[in-house]
DNA sequence: TGAATGTTGACAAAAATAGTAGGGTATAAT
DNA sequence: ATTATACCCTACTATTTTTGTCAACATTCA
């Protein structure tokens, strides 16, 4: 039930663009140093989320990587499910993936349902904006 | 963050026993064949479990295994997380485990927290005797 | 043009998962 | 006592998933 490094890495590195966001194309270089991650490795996770829509990107010299919408319109969840597939804790429960047999009776099911809906209702409730807010909200708390 | 098949057979093969509870030992092969796994590796799952508490066992002839106490009284968060591990999303948020550096301000690792906690609510609320109501429930209802 | 940057696909090492195999030990029934 | 039953334990292995690396290429800016 861990998450693995694609959506760990990668929601950090679209937080990071988040920060930045407004100010143009920002080069993978510059987002894989701060976190000290492989540049190779990160341009993969960025490819599928420029494939999923959630990132645009500028080629050539003085291009790179922003959000494709603002930070208020990204969800964790939509980040998430990019990298990781979706994120139910078993096949049964994703629509059109797999279908035990006798489902119809199945009680753990039911579990596994539950703990889909509810990692759901989270990641889908939390933006990149949240993030931000968030980041404020501690900066001040642990100032004063 | 999928579940391994060690929690979603140990979940189906505990139910089983719940269903059994009061009934003695069961012997391992009855559940390993109602539920077409191979007997040697359900095994190994039921030797944490036991080593857990969450079962007992009769050695010898005419022994096997039982719940260690009432079906109310397992919640399937004790029965995923001897199986699974700890059920968090990254392991910084698991007490004691890891720390990633700069964790103070780091705003993902609120991210994980809320995802352990909604996953940990979930899984800690649901006893093995809810699963057996609730196929109760989906027997009358299915049949009228 | 040349340097900076994204794009793509193939490849590979390492780790985790999902079992298998087999010998040992305790107990109940006979 | 003997034997059949069934838990107990450890080691091993095949497969799959994860976590990257690498190389060649395309586009843009100065
Ligand atoms: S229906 Fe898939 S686990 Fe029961
Ligand atoms: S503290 Fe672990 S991900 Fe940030």
């Amino acid at each position: 039930m861990k998450l693995s490094t694609r959506g760990r890495y990668g929601l950090k590195a679209m937080y990071q663009l988040a920060i930045h966001y407004g100010e143009g194309p920002i080069p993978l270089k510059n987002i894989a140093d701060a976190q000290n991650l492989s540049e190779n490795y990160l341009e993969q996770l960025f490819s599928s989320l420029r494939k999923n829509g959630l990132l645009n990107s500028v080629r050539g010299a003085q291009g790179g990587y922003m959000l494709a919408r603002s930070p208020r319109d990204i969800t964790v969840g939509s980040i998430l499910r990019t990298l990781e597939g979706n994120l139910a804790p078993a096949d049964c429960v994703i629509d059109g993936e797999y279908d035990c047999e006798n489902e119809e009776n199945c009680v753990t099911k039911l579990v596994w349902m539950r703990i889909r809906d509810s990692i759901d209702e989270v990641v889908d409730s939390i933006t990149l904006q949240d993030m931000l807010d968030e980041y404020e909200y501690m900066k001040r708390k642990n100032k004063i």
